[in-house]
RNA sequence: GACCCUAUCGUCUAGCGGUUAGGACACCGCCCUUUCACGGCGGGUGCACGGGUUCGAGUCCCGUUAGGGUCGCCA
């Protein structure tokens, strides 16, 4: 079996100059002589691209469809193509308006806005582009007109009432863009009985048919899909050669596994893109992170520009082998990108993850929910840890769970408390410069680290050891609250 | 069972015959520090195995092993 260069680009395959790196010398003086002929010919100016994510409206939509969905919409951005989004509904027990609804959101949500496809969940709504209806459940009358196609050539026939294709005995050649050159022999089962249903018994056209039919009225130039489909492709090209139409050019990209190496299926954490939708995840911060699952800018970075990530990619360079989903690198890349986010849009996203928790912000001053809200903006990797790191502003009685009651809560610190509250509440100015004063001049008086004052305080003004720089932190919750819950605080220090 | 794909730190990856095998996440230590962090400095961990080819192999070839995929009147 031949194995073409990885590194090959995006040039056609018939030309002859796609390998002449390997071949400089010889090449260098090729060049000379022939002037018009270019090292790396531009593919899409050659070729106007055509892409389509074809996901099956499940009520779900797959983090490894997703980023199959990214990798097809950053290869038509890439080279000035197009987008399509196609419905494959034909099964039409399982399709709802609300699961296409799910893969439109969720889409949207990416940033992944396509150029041909639907523009709502109804099938029989509105669309962009000619190539339409992108709703397989709207285009039987096109798959009839093939299947009898097939069967005037001789190429399907009926079987106990379904349709079946004629396969080639021949093994198929397929090649792949990132894979490579893949010859498929028929498998043992395939032997036996190589034709394959069409159109079931009941007049529903099956995947492999729809698929290819499809693919060949809406003029798509790549499939990029994931390697699952690998093996079916033979299929698929032995149909384009019996429609007599050049197949697609195909890339098949890697699947993403769980953490332990295992198929990554839908009740496994983090299947579902809308998990991170509602846990706090930024959509630039999960598209990044998915493309580094199989692609690589090569040059140590790893938090790229959308436009960045455009301009780099290209189908060749993806990596042949499936990644494991690394959700602890997601989570630093999402905070990255929260810490270096734009205020007033990182402010939305708070309030609405904290709506989102339950804490009704409606009737809370927009200056006190935004200063509080800010005091956490660098130190959560998902918005919903805002829940329970910043609550403490948004509540009125503090709760202090039994080991944090018994272990910071005593005489000592009482006495500490009780020194605290008569200092703060003498405080004009209630800034943070003026109370970090007030605890350094109580621990020098005491002759104690400022840590003897700083823990128990906190403790009281946010139920925590741990959250926001303390002194703004009393600052914004303001000198009435902050008194209050030391008052709290003494009542539990005995 | 058959067919197909794949194999560099724990994970994601750089590497395209000559490297002290680089980076990131995670992890460990130290510094900074009002907590948790951030930041700074330093550290450990890897070419699955066995054969070839070659002066020289992580890199090319073959095999083994392991993982993944496919073989539906699912998509």
């Amino acid at each position: 079996m031949l194995k073409p260069a990885k590194m090959q680009c995006s040039a056609p395959r018939s030309s002859p100059f796609q390998h002449y790196k390997e071949h400089s010398e010889f090449f260098r003086v090729l060049f000379f002589l022939l002037p018009q002929a270019r090292p790396r010919p531009n593919y899409s100016s050659i070729m106007h691209v055509r892409v389509r994510f074809a996901p099956s409206p499940t009520g779900f939509l797959h983090i490894g469809g997703a980023r199959t969905a990214l990798f097809n919409w950053l290869y038509a951005r890439h080279t000035g193509g197009t987008f399509i989004l196609r419905i494959e509904d034909t099964d039409a027990a399982r399709n709802t308006e609300s699961a296409v609804n799910i893969i439109i959101e969720g889409l949207r949500w990416l940033g992944l806005e396509w150029d041909e496809g639907p523009q709502t969940s109804n099938a029989d709504g509105r669309s962009m582009g000619q190539a339409g209806p992108y709703f397989q459940s709207r285009r039987s009358a096109i798959y009839q007109a093939r299947v009898e196609e097939l069967k005037m050539k001789g190429l399907a026939y009926e079987h106990e009432g379904a349709v079946k294709f004629r396969m080639p005995r021949e093994p198929i050649t397929i090649n792949d863009l990132v894979v490579g050159e893949v010859r498929r022999e028929l498998t043992d089962r395939e032997s036996k009985d190589p034709d394959f249903v069409i159109v079931r018994s009941d007049g529903q056209p099956v995947f492999h048919l729809v698929n290819v039919v499809d693919d060949l009225e809406m003029d798509i130039t790549h499939v990029i899909r994931g390697e699952d489909h690998l093996s079916n492709t033979a299929k698929h090209i032995a149909l384009f050669n019996a429609f007599g139409t050049p197949p697609p050019r195909y890339a098949h990209i890697p699947l993403i596994l769980n953490t332990d190496g295992s198929k990554m299926s839908k009740r496994d954490q983090g299947a579902s893109l809308i998990s991170y939708m509602q846990e706090g995840f930024v959509p630039e911060a999960v598209a990044n992170y998915l493309c580094l699952l199989g692609w690589s800018p090569k040059d140590n970075r790893e938090i790229l520009a959308q436009s960045e990530i455009i301009s780099r990619f290209d189908l060749p360079q993806i990596l042949r082998h499936n990644a494991r989903f690394d959700f602890t690198k997601l989570r630093w890349l999402n905070w990255e990108y929260i810490r270096s986010m734009e205020r007033d849009r990182y402010l939305k996203l708070a309030v609405s993850a904290m709506e989102q928790a339950g804490f009704d912000l409606s009737k809370v001053p927009p200056d006190y929910t935004a200063a509080a809200l800010l005091t956490c903006k660098e130190k959560v990797q998902q918005l919903s840890e805002l829940a329970s790191l910043a609550g403490f502003y948004f509540r009125d009685d503090m709760t202090f769970e039994e080991s944090v009651r018994a272990k910071e809560f005593n005489p000592e610190s009482g006495a500490c408390l009780l020194r605290l509250k008569s200092s703060l509440e003498a405080l004009d100015l209630f800034s943070a410069d003026h109370i970090q004063q007030v605890l350094k001049r109580l621990a020098a008086e005491s002759y104690v680290k400022m840590s003897v004052f700083v823990h128990p305080l906190r403790v009281a003004c946010t139920g925590s050891t741990t959250g926001p720089s303390l002194y703004h932190l009393v600052e914004i919750l303001g000198k009435s609250r902050v008194i209050h819950r030391l008052d709290q605080a003494l009542a539990l220090c005995g």
